[in-house]
DNA sequence: GGCATGTCGAATGTTGACATTCGCTGATGC
DNA sequence: GCATCAGCGAATGTCAACATTCGACATGCC
């Protein structure tokens, strides 16, 4: 996942450093959904207190990417038919209302650097495309369009389902992506069209529909 | 042999029943918003360890209530008019969601509790109107429609924002609730209505509008 | 054989001590 | 008089040991 830039990362502490490690080896399919984060096991792999690993499990379960039950230990999030339902009816609401709250509010510098994204896309599908570049590209598009409509709640919001829909993606891809690629360009650059002049109620509504569109590419083809 | 003090006190950790405490006292208003929560005056004061304590801090960060900053402790949220606008910006969003969601989704029993919640309201008012009491019987109110709507995801947004809406109208009412009274039972019960039999675009536009009556109810009359 | 029960092990929950960081204060130099 | 910086104190961050809980297996009774 493409992390923000680190300007003050070594001043995190080590329960954010262990939420990031873990994290990555979550989407590096160490761990499969519905696999058991032993505490003990992970301070000793990440050479780490059990108190840091306990607190950025914590941290990882505000993303939703693991849940965590009394006694009875943290686990990887399913990654069933519901499971996609659910994030993606969330993701289109806040979708949504960060779409119409960017526009008009979003700096000349953040749609130029929308535009780049989209190049950017279109390019990477120009040559061998690959997935999860793709997709990075993807999350960043939508991260800069909520860093635009400038609300912390929404903000947070948004990441108690990124990390989810990273590793959706992540897992679809890596079964084929033709279905992704052939609609990824097209969709952001009519985004970022709508966002910089176009009816806010049309906006609001292509919100959603891309992310419905997301879904169901994620739904169809082989299910794990 | 010594009966236990406290028979089914601890099922769910030490470090919720902190957050639990913390959060009574925060909208007691015994922390009133900026003022700052050091782990070691709250785990004497709540008989636990700094640790327990600190998970629980941890947790009310998670519902919005609190602020933490690497190393610089705990703050409880502040109540600008920005922040009031965030929450409800994002509260609207989520509602909108919540009621299409339960609309054909709400067993019989929801919907009659709703009606009953709808009538509790409005003898409250009949009687001398406790602005708590019908502020509970108003969250209560949505929290059924979001228990209705059986997504995990949602209802966990909703807890995201939840108490900081509770905080924010508790702080209003504590300067009169006539604004509030005059609409709540009406707005409640149109909802109801719709959510049991009503066209799906005009529940989503209401279900806005109704967050949007809240939050204009915030916004005017004397400001802290 | 099937079900209730007791015991055990492995994991999480909790704690107090130790290390680190930050803001403040006051001495210092210009 | 004012800016700078070193030291100080108070708070948070981290750790390793101790206590508690739950699931599984074995055991015994019916």
């Amino acid at each position: 996942m493409p992390s923000a830039p680190l300007p003050k990362a070594s001043r995190r502490g080590l329960a954010q450093q262990a939420a990031d490690l873990i994290r990555e080896a979550i989407f590096a399919g160490h761990f499969p959904p519905g696999s058991p984060l032993r505490e003990v096991e992970l301070a000793a792999s990440l050479g780490v207190s059990r108190g840091s690993v306990r607190e950025g499990l914590a941290f990882l379960e505000r993303e939703g990417l693991v849940r965590s039950a009394w006694h009875r230990g943290t686990t990887v999030i399913d990654v069933t038919e519901r499971d996609v339902e659910e994030v993606y009816a969330v993701r289109a609401a806040l979708d949504r209302l960060a779409a119409t709250s960017a526009q008009g509010n979003a700096t000349a510098d953040q749609l130029t650097e929308l535009d780049t994204l989209v190049q950017a896309m279109a390019e990477e599908i120009g040559g061998e495309a690959s997935g999860a570049r793709l997709l990075a590209l993807d999350i960043a598009f939508h991260d800069l369009i909520y860093a635009a409509a400038d609300n912390r709640r929404l903000d947070a919001a948004w990441h108690a389902v990124r990390s989810q829909i990273y590793l959706f993606q992540l897992r679809r891809i890596a079964l084929g992506y033709e279905h992704y690629r052939a609609r990824v360009v097209a969709e952001h650059h009519e985004l970022a069209t709508l966002l910089r002049s176009g009816d806010r109620e049309t906006l609001a509504r292509r919100a959603e529909e891309h992310v419905d569109s997301a879904r169901r590419g994620l739904l169809t083809g082989p299910h794990p």
